[in-house]
DNA sequence: GTAAACACGC
DNA sequence: GACGTACGTGTTTACA
């Protein structure tokens, strides 16, 4: 009745202030399927078919669009019945695909125009595809001036982009909605010009589902095809110059390719006309809407219709709030950040520059007056840039190629050393002084890699370091930080890349060795130049966001301590690790055999596919399993541990993971990673990777080894000290990141009980269940401890009652208490998402920031995920700090001291040590208080040390 | 070569 | 009432 009444009355308010004309276009099909898509990746919704959420999914799409975009004109384009004629060409493309239920179709524009009081014409595409009806509108508004985005799948659609029609990506999980322009879709697909897309589409064969293109191309090769021959046509007629199967595929299926491109092609002359009156949007008409909704108590759609301003809004959201993060939405109203996020980006104007264009000196180097004068002139200067190539990418095996310098824009040098070893060192050692020299600065890219090439040739830098890959990771950390990608951000250059030097990755890539001088020099000279550039950028940048002290007294100066414990390395006992193989390949030899026998049959238990077959489909163990996404059955340890008392077999199957694990990850695997050259085991840290501020190990992982079961810890026995003379020092800081939100939140419940020195874990449960310390039994104290690092990691009540496995109301009830009992954790919680809002990051105790671009997001899961990383990062962020402050601190006091120890391995709250025996009572304290007073705090911090004769007897 | 599933640490 | 649940590294299998 209500409806009725609407539309009778509904007047449309034309808005024509808006100065830009701007249309977009929505391929509904794709929306829906998206929305559905995403739904069917749960467990839970599996059940087929569109359904309700899948539309709501896609409403909401809609109404973020509206609300964020705000369009001047509109139009959703749905497939009426496919395969289209087109497509028919291709048998086994038939009834691939679905036609939009009749009922869609009309629910639709009822939904648009009743309920949400919008006029947005659907458009049905009889004959045609959808792509082709939102192409030719595109082109028709494009030339009548309009700024037209298309709401579709981008990989077809990329074709169409030009200077005024974009592709707009909704938002997704873990990201806010994208926009590409044409300057997007060539550096997403590598290429000159955006039409080359059907190209790569028609040779990869992925332009539309199972329409196969030519066999053996995927979608990196045909890129490169593409790039070396401009397109499909010019490949096929040139391919007597491709080789072996290559030459025989795309001389076969050219044909198919040409048909593939074809149907990737979108058709621009459908018949539709472009109907700019009817496509026209209007304001929902809010004065019959506000009241219709509030009696229907439509809050939520409310909300979204008219924004966050509402009347509907004010009444309250009294439910209480179950989940760990999600505050009430919106509770503040609406709010603008006082900083713009984007501000951090300057938009460089204009295409691309690169090498061609721009004006450049560039020197060589290569005898050795002029190698003199230029040592001459860079020993004049305050500081320098430079940049190391090398025939690859380990820094611990790899061998010099040349030096680049740069001290002004637009000007550098490169230095090429000879190809024999012998040769190198002296043209290295004329320049040991320069690099040595404390009063110069070192600007560069990454210089910690640098700065181990150079090791190993006898050479420690020494001055301020200005490194730019970590000044725009504390500028920025959520995005990359490759030299490439910041040279187009900020200078809008694009750099010679080196797969033009050495080809692709892969095994057929050469060395930097082999190329000639010429092409070096510009390549090393460039990238000197750039980096320089961006110092000169990146500078005040830092000032800006605040980030100056924390580039210049901890990401900069931890350069060196990095450099020095990858240097350094590990002595890894083979012996010890031969031994476990051995022992572990009989245990994983007996378990398989008694999975065989109980399974009745033999089949590969590694493989989750075959396991999930077996388990429940011979075995029957569980009737209902739950699939993944891809339809497999899913064997994780936490669904097998549910059925562990239904067959024994389960158990064996979890010991054999476990023991396949630890073979082929670590026992195996270290005794691989050891230095030939040094006969131990040199991790690579990376500075600038994780969005918190800590650091990552890799090549191997030192940071992952195993600790939490009896036989994985036993891996930890094989990290020795050095010789007889040495042992092996750890020290952890003891519940670090808790005793930091305890300082942050200056919660009192928290505080006191680490002051008392008494275990959180059990403070905690005798809080949460209202207990005396000497009443928590196990459970209690499991439970609490669950939440306390949910608080840590960001979890949520699901999170938490899956962890446990427990009921959802179980875990919500617990979470509920934790916060009556620590009701400063949840003002600091609250606190910090205001904050949030208001300013668009958050930050740590030393100020690093993390920027939350989606935290006023209208899109719940995007805007939820920026809320969890908005509590998270100041804890984890801050925990960073305190341990680098702390790692540079020792380091510096180590060197004072001429020990001998060394600080070998990092674990985000332990650090590792080589002790000499005669230096244990000297280092023991420094590490001690370097830890515990990194950072000021009232909350007590405690560490925890201790020693043995391999890692494991050091915890 | 790449994606998916899984598992390890914090 | 909808939506998806920490991050980073590395292994194996499966598939094209």
């Amino acid at each position: 009745m209500y409806v009725g009444c609407l539309i009778s009355d509904i007047k449309q308010i034309k808005t024509n202030q808006r100065s830009m004309k701007k249309l977009f276009l929505l391929d509904g099909m794709a929306l829906i399927y998206r929305a559905h898509f995403a739904l069917s990746k749960t467990p839970r919704f599996t059940s087929g078919g569109l359904n309700t959420s899948a539309v709501m999914g896609f409403t909401n799409t809609l109404l973020e669009v509206l609300r964020k975009e705000k369009p001047s004109h509109m139009a959703v384009v749905f497939d009426t019945e496919a395969p289209t004629e087109r497509h028919t060409e291709f048998a086994d493309y038939k009834g691939h695909r679905e036609a939009m239920p009749e009922d869609l179709s009309k629910a639709l524009p009822y939904i648009f125009k009743v309920v949400l009081g919008f006029n947005i014409p659907v458009i049905t595409s009889d004959g045609f595809e959808a792509d082709d009806i939102i192409g030719t509108l595109a082109k028709k508004a494009e030339q009548k001036g309009y700024q037209v985005y298309c709401m579709t799948p981008d990989k077809d659609f990329a074709q169409l982009v030009s200077d005024n029609i974009f592709i707009y990506k909704p938002a997704r999980m873990g990201n806010d909605m994208e926009i590409l322009g044409v300057k997007e879709v060539l550096a997403k697909w590598e290429i000159e010009r955006v039409e080359q897309v059907i190209d790569i589409l028609g040779l990869w064969g992925d332009a539309v589902d199972n329409i196969p293109g030519i066999p053996g191309i995927g979608e990196k090769t045909a890129k490169s095809l593409i790039k070396t021959y401009g397109s499909m046509e010019n490949i096929i007629a040139h391919s007597h110059e491709l080789k072996g199967k290559q030459r025989e595929n795309v001389e076969a299926f050219a044909e198919q390719g040409l048909l593939s491109k074809r149907l990737a092609t979108i058709n621009l002359n459908a018949p539709v006309e472009l109907d700019e009156a009817g496509l026209e949007m209007c304001d929902p008409n809010r004065e019959l809407l506000e009241p219709l909704f509030a009696e229907l108590e439509f809050r939520t759609l409310g909300r979204r219709v008219f924004g966050d301003g509402s009347s509907i809004t004010e009444i309250k959201n009294v439910s209480i709030q179950h989940d760990l993060f999600s505050s009430p939405q919106s509770q503040e109203g609406t709010t603008t950040m006082t900083v713009d996020v984007t501000d951090i980006y300057e938009e460089p104007a204009g295409p691309l520059q690169n090498i061609s264009n721009t004006e450049h000196q560039y020197h060589l180097a290569d005898t050795f007056e002029k190698r003199a004068e230029l040592i001459k002139l860079l020993s004049a200067q305050k500081s320098i840039c430079f940049d190391t190539e090398t025939t690859g990418t380990d820094a611990n095996q790899c061998d010099l190629v040349g030096l680049s310098f740069s001290i002004k824009k637009g000007q550098a040098w490169y230095v090429p050393v000879p190809k024999n070893c012998d040769e190198i060192q002296p043209i290295v050692d004329e320049f040991k002084e320069l690099f040595e020299n404390p009063a110069i600065g070192k600007i560069g890219q990454n210089i910690k890699f640098d700065m181990l090439v150079l090791k190993y040739y006898n050479v420690t830098i020494q001055g301020e370091l200005f490194d730019t890959m970590l000044a725009h990771y504390i500028i920025d950390p959520d995005t990359r930080h490759g030299m490439d990608v910041l040279a187009e951000n900020y200078l809008g250059y694009s750099p010679v890349s080196i797969t033009e030097l050495i080809g692709a990755k892969g095994k057929n890539q050469g060395t930097m060795r082999d190329v000639e001088i010429e092409k070096i020099k510009d390549y090393a000279a460039e990238d000197a130049d750039i980096t320089l550039q961006l110092k000169e950028i990146f500078e005040p940048k830092l000032e800006q966001v605040g980030g100056t002290v924390l580039a210049t007294d901890i990401e900069n100066p931890l350069v060196y301590v990095l450099a020095d414990i990858e240097f350094e390395g590990v002595r890894i006992d083979h012996d010890t690790l031969k031994e476990f193989s051995k022992e572990l390949e009989t245990e994983i030899g007996k378990l398989e055999k008694t999975v065989y026998e109980k399974a009745g049959v033999r089949f590969n238990i590694a493989s989750p596919k075959q396991l999930g077959e077996v388990l429940f489909e011979k075995l029957k163990l569980d009737e209902k399993a739950k699939k993944t996404k891809t339809g497999q059955y899913q064997t994780g340890e936490d669904v097998l541990l549910a059925l562990a008392n239904k067959s024994d077999i389960v158990r064996d199957i979890l010991d054999f993971r476990q023991m396949q694990k630890l073979k082929s990850t670590y026992v195996d695997a270290l005794p691989l990673m050891v230095n030939p050259k040094t006969g131990r085991v040199h991790t690579s840290y990376n500075q600038a990777v994780a969005a918190t501020g800590r650091l990552s190990s890799n090549n191997p992982n030192l940071q992952n080894i195993p600790i939490r079961t009896e036989r994985g810890r036993e891996v930890r026995k094989a990290f020795i000290p050095r010789n007889e003379d040495h042992v092996i020092m750890s020290a952890d800081y003891s519940q670090i990141e808790l005793r930091i939100i305890a300082e942050i939140s200056k919660d009192a419940n928290m505080m006191e009980a680490f002051v008392q020195g008494v275990d959180i874990h059990t403070a905690t449960a005798a809080k949460v269940y209202g207990k005396t310390l000497d009443e928590v039994d196990g459970t209690m104290r499991r439970n609490a401890k669950a939440v306390n690092f949910g608080i840590i990691y960001g979890q949520s009540a699901f999170g938490l009652s899956q962890n446990l496995n427990i009921p959802r109301k179980e875990a919500a009830d617990i979470i509920e208490q934790y916060f009556a009992q620590y009701p400063g954790i949840k003002n600091y919680m609250n606190d910090t998402m205001h904050f949030a809002r208001q300013n668009g990051y958050v930050q740590t105790l030393m100020g690093r920031r993390r920027y939350l671009r989606d935290i006023n997001s209208a899109n719940q899961t995007v805007r939820g995920y920026a809320e969890r990383n908005a509590i998270n990062a100041p804890i984890q962020g801050s925990a960073a700090d305190m341990i680098k402050i702390a790692m540079i601190n020792i380091h510096r006091e180590f060197k004072a001291h001429k020990f001998d120890s060394r600080m070998t391995m990092q674990v985000h709250d332990e650090l590792v040590f080589d002790v000499h025996k005669s230096e244990i009572e000297m280092v023991k304290p420094i590490i001690l208080d370097n830890m515990r007073n990194a950072i000021k705090t009232v909350v007590p911090i405690v560490v925890e040390i201790g020693m043995g004769n391999n890692w494991l007897e050091a915890h």
